[in-house]
DNA sequence: AGATGATGTATTTTCGAAAATCAATGATAA
DNA sequence: TTATCATTGATTTTCGAAAATACATCATCT
């Protein structure tokens, strides 16, 4: 019996299948912040109908990575400064609480977690030698924060932190400054690590609300960013 | 010129105003918890075609309204013990987070809105002499809680403040036991109104999350809605 | 000139039918 | 009997065309 198996990144429909990839392309930048989503367009480039499209943007728009004004059609939700300030608060506020909630109620499987990726985030250095920033770091980057709230336990907190860190990935991506600011802050990350291993929370949410202003702050400063509707 | 004006509560377009429907008897429980939605009622009972259902039904399965199991269909969310604790949880911290932000943010205004919200709601009294829920006083009593939040200018944290209460009025709604305990709590709405107008952000902490807590406490001793699978 | 209204085009929104998938039933073989 | 496999029916998923709406252009009137 022939299985015609997906080896590539789909999910079993097209309408997941498509999600995904916009999703991808929008927290990646390659659409553009403000960029309107046109059907004939995206029916060419992704190579789907109308209804799955229509979902997934529907979908999309429910996270606010695209907007849709009625009989308008879809656009890539625009960047702001407000907008930056207000996810910044929301995602201080979100993180400490995952964090303080895993230091709370994480086993010792939990805390060999969080040493295991502080560990492998340490074995690698943030930009590639041309000046890019390396994948592999990425995934480990990612991989380290997630494992600081693996045991916060709550599927709404676990929701809307992810969100919010999608709309920061898309900040921090867009911010080609970021990107070449190389700025590693292993020392915090390390920092960060011995404060939850210790189950210190006080100290481990002084250091995350700082940890995330840093990285808001170089943001700030992009001027490139000037070109997507920065300050509109 | 004849304009045809929609005089009831639809949106401008059928998907808009089929997500308004759905999302409403979702939350007053007419939908019950884990009911499949099947395409051929829903297109009966709501009179529209298949695109719109299904986008509706995709906007409410990200706000986790209703599930989706893919080549299996749409169902209204199920509840459960371990939902509402993790609800609960949630609505604790963002609730306590928005009344703190308020307090520092709101000026006279927002007091001035908070002081007649309270007041409109004693004017009335929860149930009706026939031993219901009094519409009117569901209204004043949402105000109520808008208003103590409405200075917080956050858009993120107002959207998931608004998402976890329509999760939160499903389980009350559905709670007949709830309904018929004639909970005014009039009480318990004037100290939070008190510690507010005192700008005392520590108090109206306390008691937010008292009040979120003990409306859950009367809903998990409700026995009917054992029918609606809250245990397994 | 400026405002108002009409016309045509581009685009979204919606519908109904076709394709794909799942679930249940029954048939066949070990 | 039990397990495996085909067949049928129910349902979801997807497509392409039709209807509805917005936008730009141009003509008309004051």
């Amino acid at each position: 019996m022939t299985m015609t198996r997906r080896l590539d990144g789909d999910s079993k429909t097209l309408m997941a299948s498509v999600y995904d990839r916009l999703r991808s392309d929008i927290v990646d930048g390659e659409l553009r912040p403000g960029a309107r989503l046109r059907f004939d367009e995206l029916k060419d480039s992704y190579g789907v109908g109308l209804s799955p499209l229509r979902e997934a943007l529907t979908r999309l728009a429910a996270e606010k990575l695209v907007v849709l004004e009625e009989h308008k059609g879809f656009r890539v939700a625009p960047i702001s400064r407000s907008d930056l300030t207000d996810l910044l608060f929301m995602r201080q506020e979100i993180e400490s609480l995952a964090i303080r909630r895993s230091i709370e109620r994480g086993d010792d499987q939990w805390e060999s977690g969080v040493v295991a990726a502080i560990h492998a985030l340490g074995k690698r250095s943030s930009l590639t030698p041309d000046g890019h920033i390396d994948p592999e770091w990425e995934n480990r980057h990612r991989a380290f924060h997630d494992s600081l709230v693996a045991a916060c336990d709550s599927p709404r907190l676990m929701l809307y932190r992810c969100q919010l860190t999608d709309h920061a990935d898309r900040y921090r991506k867009l911010s080609h400054h970021y990107s070449s600011s190389g700025r590693d802050h292993l020392a915090e990350h390390c920092a960060l690590s011995d404060a939850v291993v210790a189950r210190d929370a006080e100290t481990a949410n002084q250091l995350i609300r700082n940890h995330l202003a840093r990285t808001v702050e170089i943001i700030m400063t992009d001027e490139d960013l000037r070109d997507s509707g920065f300050d509109d």
